[in-house]
DNA sequence: ATTTATTTTTAGACAAGACTAAATTAAGTA
DNA sequence: TACTTAATTTAGTCTTGTCTAAAAATAAAT
């Protein structure tokens, strides 16, 4: 007995992954953000999203956008699953840097085959959070609940752990990487400067200052 | 300062594969040969050798048939090795039987990092052979020398040691599963039958009966 | 409320990679 | 050598996923 095989091409994933990356609310996503989002532009984005609609994985209404439907947001989050466990995988046993392992895991989440991916999770010690403290989905699609707040909201003197970074960009990674930022950092906000929301803060004993933009992408836990 | 990139797609690299593997002597590959091994039309076969002729990554004469050029060579190769490799990972360390790699390792052989790829290589410490003992081109392209025999070619009362198998079809490998043969397993050879050149065969001090055409798709070391 | 600007969609084109059917070339045979 | 068959190529079509340019719809502004 065959189960039915719902092929999907790279193109069709990756559009799917971006309307969920780009979900905030629950207002549908527009044509232009998506085109943005993808380097895309906007007359391709509309044909696509006939296409998702025509599937069943969007809902989406002639110039009012997109938004995932039950199954589309099920096949995004199975995306993000195995693009975070491939990332895992990359960091914690091929060491690669954290910087270095986005566009690899933009192809490594492509491969289809669920018997891979659970073993992969398995093998990996079925992690909660990959390398950048993104929560992985489960098998089910389920997202372990991650409490943060970003640095810029942490109290002056009070002490914070990282858990995330909220951009990912190898650039950002890299910076942090320089001020000895990692997952796992105690960060202690020695002052806040009122003038540009700039932060002193203390790693390792040392003293650092840093933007209100590097401040608001790095993710601190709140609960001990 | 960038590195000049060269993209293929992945069909341009299925047709390298084919040619690789369907190359023996000198001979250049058939149209229709290619074609039956990718399980495509002639005509569509046609098209892609004029299209890779002129990327210079094989010689091709119209109804002469094509063979690979060094730089078509080194391509294939390269592929090779990443399909092995990768086979490698899942059997070793996911723990995959050897009769489920295949259609996973065709994706995930065109995944594009020599980066990943040499990493991988470390992490798995540099086989030599892949589960179906395969040898595995380094990253120079250079393909470790295997000397083995098929079965059928080992003399009566002859002990010998598989080190590889010349077809990778799950029904074949799970048929050698189920009569208990793997790589590194010993066999003798207790009698050859005239009639249709099938063998009988101990392995674990049990005996088997095996036809010609399982026997010439095992391989034998020839050295000890 | 009407005009203006922006966003989105439509229409048509193109490249890649497959196909079918017809034409051509090569090979085998009498 | 001429004829027949098999292999190969050509020509034209189709689908997917992109694009540009133009048209239509929505949103913003006077």
């Amino acid at each position: 007995m065959h189960e039915t095989r719902i092929m999907r091409s790279r193109s069709e994933e990756d559009y799917l992954k971006a309307i969920y990356s780009l979900w905030k609310n629950d207002e549908p996503i527009s044509t232009t953000d998506i085109a943005n989002y993808l380097n895309m532009k906007a007359s391709s984005v509309t044909d696509m999203l006939q296409k998702l609609s025509d599937k069943g994985w969007i809902n989406y209404k002639k110039y009012k956008g997109a938004n995932l439907t039950d199954e589309g947001k099920k096949i995004a989050l199975s995306i993000i699953r195995k693009h975070r466990l491939w990332e895992t995988f990359l960091v914690s046993n091929l060491h690669f840097k954290w910087d270095e392992v986005h566009e690899i895991a933009e192809q490594l989440e492509h491969i289809d085959s669920a018997e891979l991916i659970n073993r992969l999770d398995n093998y990996l010690g079925n992690p909660m959070y990959d390398p950048h403290g993104d929560p992985i989905p489960n098998k089910e699609g389920k997202i372990p609940k991650s409490f943060s707040i970003p640095l810029i909201e942490l109290p002056v003197n009070k002490i914070g752990k990282v858990v995330g970074v909220s951009s990912d960009t190898p650039s950002f990674l890299q910076y942090l990487d320089k001020i000895n930022i990692q997952l796992g950092s105690t960060i202690k906000v020695k002052d806040k400067i009122e003038f540009d929301q700039s932060l002193e803060i203390i790693i390792n004993d040392k003293n650092y200052q840093i933007s209100a933009t590097v401040a608001k992408n790095i993710l601190i836990n709140t609960k001990q």
